[in-house]
DNA sequence: TTGTAACAACCGCCTTTGCACACG
DNA sequence: ACGTGTGCTTTGGCGGTTGTTACA
């Protein structure tokens, strides 16, 4: 029973909220769309604190008698009464005084809400006895409260909040990147030999790993963030400290390639709250305590420094022992993988990495260290444990050392993919496949661990990169370039899904995840409605393009489709050839391995997910099996409908169809004919199934035509008006107020028009809106609708002021009758009220003499006047030693109330409203 | 330990074609 | 007598989502 009423309760309340809320909308104002986002957060905080309370008792639901309905008390006291209850006075005590404690007021809102029965109250007489037939172990099972669509939709408002915010945010760290002074203090440090100046027009991602390699060595990330200070500020203050928060760091690489004239734009993952209600959220980069609107936390914490080091020191020292074992091994690796080799032997690097050595062993002493505070938190909870993996670790990694580096070499492993490893209890690795074409050494965070994870880096456009040019990823904080298809593996391990990738450039923004996201499909559904984001970074891409694009400059060995493309009108941009290349990636994505995938997949599908109003059609090609399914392209699956549902959609069934699917009619507990419709269900098989349609057995609706005036109808006989495409053709839909009896006096042929169904009650009404007519009536029905809508209007007006006219004389007739009255039985005193009626009175003679000169004048208000005449007589006598005189100049209107204030000169003042 | 499939439970959308009675 | 307006009463099936469990 309570259980129903609260959910009928819950339903609700969303509704009255979404009414006021459209009309706050309607008001259209941003401050109150505002308010009234921030009001449900707080009312939801509110109803947070409420609800678990409600929860934590709910083990009242077990309790076989009760004779009084408590107030929820504080949990752990109701848990206390509980476990203690039976043959306890002191603990019945206890409950009894609690149930009276604080609380009451402020839980008495939810008391009267609830539906607790009525009962008689022992308040103070009587020792409460509670008698609960559970035992501890079912009260501690966990409640399970699903979110409401209230929830999702305050989720929604805050994740699209959240998403502006660090939108705006990326906005102003793009722009501090274009500041020409910390440009040409980046560029003042930069060694002359370094200058990719000659390659500025003719760009590979190689060209710039000596640059990255330098920027990396001299710029450090550290754990602290720069408070409030302003995107310039921080990153002059990082420009001129040679460290600061990744944010930082990521910004000043991108200042740096913007200043070598290179364009660059600034990436990062918006780490947004989750689109979905009850799903916990922490940023990325969790060592921040500052809430989520700002995960700039270094994402090279503390953390990082443990547990990366000894590894970043073991490969250093992995590194002697290679070069010292094996020689020149490095030369064989792969592509990107010399390069990084090259920086780690970069005696500067040795050395950066011998320094995170040193540091190494110190991190304990660091704990107090006010700038390493922040990690210290995690490192506190977790410094157990960490220590002791810090100590496998190194161990595992320094007795494996040589192997590693055979490993390494025979898998052509690089040095970048094992930065990109996370601590963990567990290596997962996977040897043997090839190494460019997915990240081979993917650990996995451990727990709730969420370190070193990419936050923010760069990209840059090589002209010679590919074909047509590439952005390319360049991450110099991590010393990665072209890793754009380790990124998402890294943020997986870390617990994390990256949901939006977005690059910033020219104070714009574009939304590059696809190339940084290989299975879309797992990101879709926690990304927002793509129409708002859409629309939200509409101008911003602009932007983005404006400083970003150029015409793409096509290599001259190109092949002959694309010399035809270049004899094209068609001018490729960067912006959107780039927009090619995303959407390239999006049609070609892999199959899912798992079922569960297909049942919402962009691209594909698999039967077995269909819902019932859908459909294979063609049946192929099969792209593929999953456990044994075939695996359809998403294009083939058609929505089927019902003839009469198309009929909305102004289509209707070709002749001679077939339903292309039949679905069996739900068995719906009907009244009692359906027993007499029972027989026939069983030998009609016809009548049970719903027979649907597909699209392409529909032709354009083809009604039949108005002939001689005659409305065609439905079996029904009305019009069902889903849309105009559902009107007859020759007639017209007509809305306006009580058409029919216009029509029916005409005798016009006409058919009610029903445009929907209302809901309620439990059944659904058909809701009429005006009637469907021949066209050739129209003008007639509207030009007898406007006479007899004057016609209509002057006669209410006329009645009205019949109306009002008989209650002015009803009024003045029983002031007159009192004064009489008075006069009678009490001569001497002489009412101020006479007065009154007599003026008003006057007036009211005065109205209708203006009254006469208009039309509208009735015998019954020539009657009234009469009868005025006559008051006037008995009012007049009644006043006798002073007769008020309310001169013009006394006089005051309020244009407001239309209240005709007279003064007379003794004092005495009347108001009148003017007729 | 992790990933997957199957299942259960729940939420919310969609469903869709009066009737009796009072009053003017 | 007739037309008009009002109030009655408060479904249940299905898809989507999420949590649980078993199993590989």
């Amino acid at each position: 029973m309570p259980r129903r009423g609260s959910s009928s309760r819950q339903k609700k309340r969303p509704s009255s909220e979404d009414e006021t809320k459209s009309q706050h909308n309607a008001e259209g104002s941003l401050t109150e769309i505002s308010r009234d986002a921030v009001g449900k957060l707080l009312r939801r905080a509110n109803r947070g604190s409420k609800k678990k309370t409600t929860v934590d008792f709910e083990p009242e639901q077990n309790v076989t008698r009760v004779l009084e309905p408590i107030v929820p008390p504080k949990t752990s006291e109701v848990e206390h009464c509980n476990r203690n209850s039976i043959g306890k006075d002191s603990a019945e005590e206890k409950c009894g005084h609690v149930s009276l404690d604080e609380g009451y007021a402020d839980k008495k809102e939810e008391l009267d809400d609830s539906d607790w029965e009525d009962g008689t109250v022992a308040m103070d007489d009587l020792p409460m006895t509670i008698e609960l037939n559970v035992t501890p172990d079912s009260s501690v099972k966990k409640q399970i409260r699903r979110a409401s669509a209230e929830d999702k939709e305050l989720a929604e408002l805050v994740h699209k909040a959240h998403l502006l915010c660090l939108l705006a945010r990326g906005r102003l760290i793009d722009r501090a990147c274009d500041d020409v002074l910390i440009q040409a203090s980046l560029l003042s440090l930069l060694p002359v030999d370094l200058f990719p100046q000659s390659k500025v027009t003719k760009l590979t991602s190689k060209d710039l790993h000596p640059l990255i390699s330098w920027f990396h060595d001299n710029f450090h990330v550290k754990n602290y963030t720069n408070g409030e200070k302003s995107p310039h500020f921080a990153l002059a203050s990082a420009l001129e400290l040679h460290e600061g928060s990744s944010e930082e760091i990521a910004a000043l690489s991108v200042a740096l390639f913007r200043a070598l004239n290179l364009t660059a734009r600034f990436v990062s993952i918006l780490d947004v709250s989750p689109l979905k209600p009850d799903q916990s959220f922490r940023p990325i980069a969790s060592g921040s305590s500052k809430g989520i609107f700002n995960t700039s936390t270094p994402m090279v914490s503390k953390q990082k420094l443990d547990f990366k080091s000894p590894k970043k020191s073991l490969s250093c020292k992995r590194e002697k022992l290679c070069e010292s074992s094996l020689g020149h091994s490095r030369k064989s690796k792969k592509r990107s993988a010399p390069s990084d080799m090259d920086q780690s032997k970069d005696p500067s690097v040795a050395e950066d990495l011998d320094r995170t050595v040193a540091n190494f062993p110190t991190s304990e002493a660091q704990v107090n260290d006010p700038e390493s505070h922040i990690t210290d938190k995690s490192h506190k909870s977790k410094r157990k444990g960490d220590l002791e993996f810090e100590m496998q670790m190194e161990m595992a990694l320094s007795t494996t050392a040589i192997e590693c580096a055979k490993t390494k070499e025979e898998s052509g492993e690089n040095i970048e993919s094992s930065k990109f490893s996370c601590p963990s209890k567990r290596i997962k690795r996977v040897i043997g496949e090839e190494s460019s074409t997915s990240p081979q050494l993917i650990s996995t965070a451990v727990g709730s661990m969420r370190v070193g994870s990419p936050l923010y880096w760069a990209e840059v456009y090589c002209s010679e990169e590919n074909l047509t040019g590439k952005w390319v990823h360049i991450d110099a904080v991590n010393l990665i370039i072209d890793g754009e298809d380790k990124v998402e593996a890294m943020v997986a391990a870390c617990k994390s899904s990256l949901r939006y990738v977005v690059a910033f450039a020219g104070q714009g923004a574009k939304d590059v995840t696809r190339r940084y996201c290989m299975k879309w499909h797992k990101i879709a559904s926690q990304r927002v409605n793509s129409t708002w984001w859409d629309s939200v970074l509409a101008p911003l891409r602009n932007l983005e393009s404006g400083a970003t694009g150029g015409v793409a400059h096509l290599r001259t060995n190109q092949s002959t489709a694309t010399e035809a493309n270049m004899n094209d009108s068609f001018v490729p941009t960067r912006s959107s050839l780039e927009d090619i290349e995303l959407e390239t990636r999006a049609l070609t994505e892999p199959l899912p391995t798992n079922q569960q995938a297909y049942k919402s997949h962009p691209l594909y599908a698999i039967e077995k997910w269909l819902t019932k109003y859908q459909l294979l059609h063609p049946k192929g090609p099969i792209l593929g099996f999953c456990s044994g399914h075939p695996v359809y392209p998403r294009t083939c699956v058609q929505t089927v409908m019902t003839k009469e549902r198309w009929l909305r959609e102004g289509l209707q069934v070709k002749p001679n169809e077939n339903p292309a699917k039949e679905l069996k009619r739900p068995i719906k507990p009907q009244k009692v004919q359906d027993f007499e419709a029972d027989d026939r269900d069983c030998t009609t098989d016809s009548k049970e199934n719903i027979k649907l349609y597909g699209k392409w057995q529909l032709e354009p609706l083809n009604l039949p035509h108005a002939v001689n005036g005659i409305v065609p109808k439905n079996d029904r006989g009305q019009v069902d008006v889903w849309s105009e495409k559902c009107l007859p053709p020759g007639t017209v839909h007509l809305r306006f107020p009580r058409a029919y009896t216009v029509a029916k006096r005409l005798e016009i042929d006409y058919a009610p028009a029903m445009v929907g169904f209302e809901f309620k009650n439990g059944r659904s009404y058909p809701v009429y809106d005006g009637i469907v007519v021949c066209a050739e009536f129209k003008d007639t029905l509207l030009e007898a609708f406007a006479e007899e809508d004057e016609r209509r209007k002057a006669e209410e007006k006329k009645r009205d002021e019949a109306q009002a006219l008989r209650r002015w004389y009803q009024l003045l007739s029983s002031i007159v009758t009192r004064q009489r009255l008075n006069n009678r039985y009490n001569n001497n005193s002489k009412s101020e009220v006479a007065n009154a009626a007599q003026d008003m009175k006057d007036n009211m003679s005065n109205a209708t003499v203006c009254g006469s000169n208009d039309q509208n004048q009735t015998p019954e208000n020539h009657q009234m006047d009469n009868r005025d005449t006559n008051l006037d007589e008995s009012v007049s006598t009644s006043v006798k030693d002073h007769e008020h005189v309310f001169l013009k100049e006394n006089e005051s209107f309020d244009e407001e109330t239309f209240l005709l204030t007279k003064r007379c000169q003794c004092g005495f003042s009347v108001q009148v409203e003017e007729l």
